[in-house]
RNA sequence: GGGCGGCUAGCUCAGCUGGUCAGAGCGCCUGGUUUACACCCAGGAGGUCGGGGGUUCGAACCCCUCGCCGCCCACCA
């Protein structure tokens, strides 16, 4: 006998542990299988499960579950990220809190140790929570970029693009992280609007005392580093300073005044300062006129010696405010406005000012390699769901600039570039080619140094698709299972990884790196709220799982997995499909308690009884809806389907309608329906694992232990595949009637608001011939039924007061029971309701052009629906007369 | 500045290519000891589908416009 109710918490680690011991997580070894792949978005080593992830994996684990119960070679192939900069801060932070010495003092090759002993301390972590969803990853295949295979990947496709030409390396201008000292890419800076200041300073023209230039800037530390004062080169104020010179306050240097469109007259006072060395514009214009780069910044943001000596060493912020007041002493400070500006700051932390600073970098030629990566989309070869990211996929890729790959921080791939002693550049894969190739350069050996700076994690993870699967090697997971069939994962790393993988995968494989991109929404609370910290609305995925239990936060995911870009989780909706489990175990205990198990050899294709018919039907037609959903990745319509299906179907009609016959004289109906109802049950648990794999696999277990041994267990059986002719069309449409019959002779007891205690007669009289033949072909279920529920049926009873409702016909004794009056109201007022019906629809009818221009499908359903309108008010009008005659 | 989304019952959301589309869950109200289930059962109330125009025989769905809300991108001195 099953349990009042599930338990997870003990079924749950006890069947996880029973599939992960069975092997079943990897794919199926059958040379005929069609292969299924996924590769999961590999969270930061240093990270553990959050709502987000709980998202994405179950819907990578209803896709692999479903997959490998199609019969397909399945596999999830899991891993982690070693998150450069994010671990090296976490772990320098540990450090510290620890009272360790600091990364610097330690060493590069003593702090990388520190990290991977935090690795192998923590990096499990994740991979543990993700079990405890149930997540059917192949373990045994789990990969970390800086593994030795993915390592290797690595300098392969580095060392090719070089070669290629489209890794080079650069001085420019790039986003500075003072406090971390490395350069980071655009997607890590994020710009904030804050309430700065704009100062008007004025620039004294050389050579003519008195006059000067004002120009506007939000950064007045930066002057120290002008090269020259752009106004644009029509601008009719300025036209007689072009080519003069002013003289650059407090440095006290000559630059020229230039002409560049860059200059815009509108904005400002229309001239503006040109700092080559600190501001992305201001060297493109540098870069026109051959100005000269003048770095005043130190790699930690301070005052470097190129400045005069007052401020040297004064960190940027410092400077700010002494340059401000030293230009307001003598003079030259003409003004200052209240100004909202973007600034620039580091992504992670949103606290640091990020500065263009000028630095050697190396950078991808990411334009180049978009060009593919934008035709496969563009032809279909990978498809993004929703397909709106498609627009942000574009944008972005058509538009893209140099990536800069190189960072200035230990953890990570190192660069596999070595400098000779003149400063030749040597890329190769290893350090021994790199000398071979150096000594081919010099005639001789000589001393090497490899580059510092490793690189960009986006950069390993953006081989992931490939590099995981075995490449450059030519494994048979790479023939087999690239490309992917999907990737599941947030719409936030559209850039940072999509992106990425799409060109570099293109590049080196030829194909795309997955068939299919579902992006995930971000999780709000219930109140559209984003999570954070400070506000403490964070929910914990493993607590809800302690809470309701996985299936019910997978069910959850999945329902809620449609949404574009936000879905607002509240426990009530966890709470309801919690209750839907309870739902579906207590269907379960019913059938248990009635003897309804599989019957060895059972055909349901060759049940009679009406209701086994229909529900075979109704069995089968959802089985359609959740794989050709499935099929296309939307769980959320799967799961949508089987919720209806398995409450508002399978419990509240087929088994209340299988109590009678399980109860009744008939034994043949009775044995058919109990087979019929294990048979149904059996495909439901089929159904549902995907989604909820545990409670399934439970009941797949505890039904397995009466009639015909099970073959093996749900995890790995077979999906249902039931042919059309299951459904019956003819058996369809009778229940369909009854159950309209019985919907509405409940709603008007329950509207008469009779006491249960007084149980009224039920009685058929008014029904139109269609529905009489329906109801009296189905009369003992019908009143096997109303017995149950105290009412009873009786066609013949002709000495009743009709009452009549759409749908099928119903009539009442009414002498104690029903206020005749209310009745008689009741019944005008459905017939006004049908008069205008019969209105609307004739008008539509007679109206030439719809009759003309409306499909035909249309019209002939409004015939109907004519017809049935008349028909309907004939009979009330008839039965209202009769109600009349006995008032 | 550019782009993209959203605005449908108290709340969170479905409504596919215009033709029963005005829906679901939760909440609320009424009734229920009918041995699967109160994590339940039955019933009910609640919306002029953000405003205004237009196209059409017909619009929540298409077009225009306005209004909020949100997100992404962008070098605005």
């Amino acid at each position: 006998m099953l349990e009042k109710t599930f338990d997870p918490k003990t079924v749950e680690p006890r069947l996880y542990a029973t599939w992960e011991a069975s092997g079943v997580f990897a794919p199926r070894d059958d040379p005929g299988a069609e292969p299924f792949s996924i590769v999961i978005p590999p969270p930061n080593v240093t990270g553990s499960l959050h709502i987000g992830h709980a998202l994405q994996y179950t819907l990578q684990d209803v896709l692999t579950r479903f997959q490998r119960m199609r019969g397909k070679a399945a596999l999830w192939l899991p891993g982690t990220d070693h998150a450069g900069i994010a671990t090296q801060m976490m772990v320098e932070r540990q450090l510290a809190e620890s009272g360790n010495i600091g990364r610097r003092e330690m060493g590069r090759d003593a702090f990388i140790e520190k990290v991977w002993e935090w690795k192998g301390r923590y990096g499990g972590t994740i991979a543990r929570q993700a079990r405890r969803l149930g997540a059917s990853c192949d373990w045994s295949r789990e990969r970390f970029t800086l593994d030795d295979g993915l390592s290797a990947a690595v300098r392969k496709v580095f060392v090719a693009l070089h070669k290629q030409g489209l890794i080079y390396r650069a001085k420019r201008l790039v986003n500075w992280q003072p406090e971390l000292q490395t350069a980071v890419s655009d997607l890590e800076v994020v710009n904030l609007e804050v309430n700065g200041s704009m100062w008007r300073i004025r620039y004294p023209i050389e050579g003519e005392p008195g006059r000067f230039i004002v120009v506007a800037t939000t950064r007045p530390e930066t002057m120290l580093g002008d090269s020259a004062v752009a106004v644009h080169p029509t601008d009719e104020r300025y036209q007689d300073l072009i080519g003069r010179e002013v003289r650059l306050p407090l440095a006290d240097r000559l630059i020229p005044i230039i002409a560049d469109e860059h200059a815009d007259p509108e904005k400002g006072t229309g001239a503006v300062k040109i700092t080559p060395a600190h501001d992305f514009n201001d060297f493109r214009v540098g870069q026109r006129h051959g100005l000269p780069l003048i770095n005043v910044l130190t790699p930690d943001a301070k005052i470097n010696d190129t400045a005069p000596e007052k401020y040297r060493g004064m960190d940027r912020f410092a400077a700010r405010k002494a340059i401000v007041a030293d230009l307001e002493e003598v003079g030259l400070l003409e003004g200052v406005d209240a100004n909202k500006m973007m600034i620039p700051y580091d992504e992670k932390s949103k606290l640091v000012v990020i500065e263009p600073y000028l630095t050697d970098q190396w950078w991808v030629d990411a334009a180049t390699l978009a060009g593919p990566a934008i035709a496969a989309v563009e032809q279909g070869r990978t498809v993004f769901q929703p397909a709106v990211w498609e627009k942000t996929y574009f944008e972005w890729m058509r538009n893209i600039e140099p990536w800069c790959v190189s960072r200035q921080v230990w953890w990570g791939h190192r660069i596999p570039a070595w400098f000779g002693p003149d400063g030749t550049t040597f890329v190769e894969e290893t350090e021994d080619e790199a000398k071979a190739v150096a000594r081919a350069h010099y005639g001789k050996d000589e001393p090497l140094i490899q580059d510092e700076d490793v690189l960009d994690t986006w950069f390993s993870s953006g081989l992931w698709a490939f590099s995981t699967l075995g490449w450059p090697d030519d494994t048979r997971d790479l023939a087999r299972f690239y490309p992917t069939s999907v990737l599941v994962t947030g719409f936030d790393i559209i850039f940072f990884w999509v992106a990425r993988m799409m060109m570099l995968s293109l590049h080196f494989l030829g194909d795309v790196p997955f068939r299919k991109v579902v992006m995930t929404a971000l999780i709000r609370d219930e109140h559209g709220q984003k999570m954070s910290k400070t506000k403490g609305n964070v929910v914990d995925p493993l607590e809800l799982v302690d809470e309701y239990g996985a299936d019910a936060l997978r069910f959850t995911m999945a329902a809620l997995s449609g949404q574009v870009r936000n879905i607002n989780l509240s426990r009530q909706r966890i709470e309801g499909y919690r209750n839907f489990g309870t739902k579906l175990w207590n269907a379960a205990r019913f059938c248990q308690m009635n003897g309804c198990a599989r019957v060895d050899g059972f055909d349901p294709a060759a049940v009679t009884h009406v209701q086994n018919r229909w529900i075979r039907g109704e069995t089968a037609k959802t089985c359609a809806v959740v794989t050709e959903a499935l099929e296309a990745a939307r769980a959320d319509e799967a799961a949508d389907a089987l919720y209806r299906f398995v409450w508002n179907v399978f419990c509240d009609w087929r088994l209340e309608f299988a109590k009678p016959l399980l109860a009744g004289d008939d034994a043949a109906a009775a044995a058919e329906t109990r087979a019929m109802t294990a048979w149904v049950l059996d495909q439901v648990l089929a159904l549902l694992h995907p989604i909820m794999p545990f409670m399934t696999e439970e009941l797949w277990e505890a039904t397995g232990r009466e009639g015909p041994p099970r073959d093996s267990m749900l995890i790995t059986a077979p999906w249902p595949d039931l042919p059309a002719s299951f459904i019956d069309e003819a058996a369809s449409a009778e229940m369909e009637l009854v159950i309209a019959a019985i919907s509405e002779g409940r709603s008007i007891r329950s509207e008469l608001n009779v006491p249960p205690s007084a149980r009224p007669p039920l009685l058929v009289t008014e029904a139109g011939p269609r529905e009489r033949r329906v109801l009296e072909a189905n009369a003992e279920s019908i009143r096997q039924l109303l017995r149950v529920s105290g009412l009873r049926f009786d066609a013949a009873d002709a000495s009743a007061v009709p009452f009549a409702a759409r749908g099928a016909a119903l009539a009442l004794p009414v002498a104690e029971f029903i206020d005749l009056a209310a009745e008689r109201a009741r019944l005008s007022k459905e017939v006004a309701a049908l008069a205008t019906d019969i209105q609307r629809t004739s008008a539509k009818l007679n109206n030439p052009d719809f009759v003309a221009r409306a499909p035909e499908e249309v019209v002939d359903e409004n015939r109907e629906r004519l017809a049935e309108a008349e028909a309907s008010k004939a009979r009330l009008e008839a039965a209202l007369k009769r109600l009349e005659a006995v008032g």
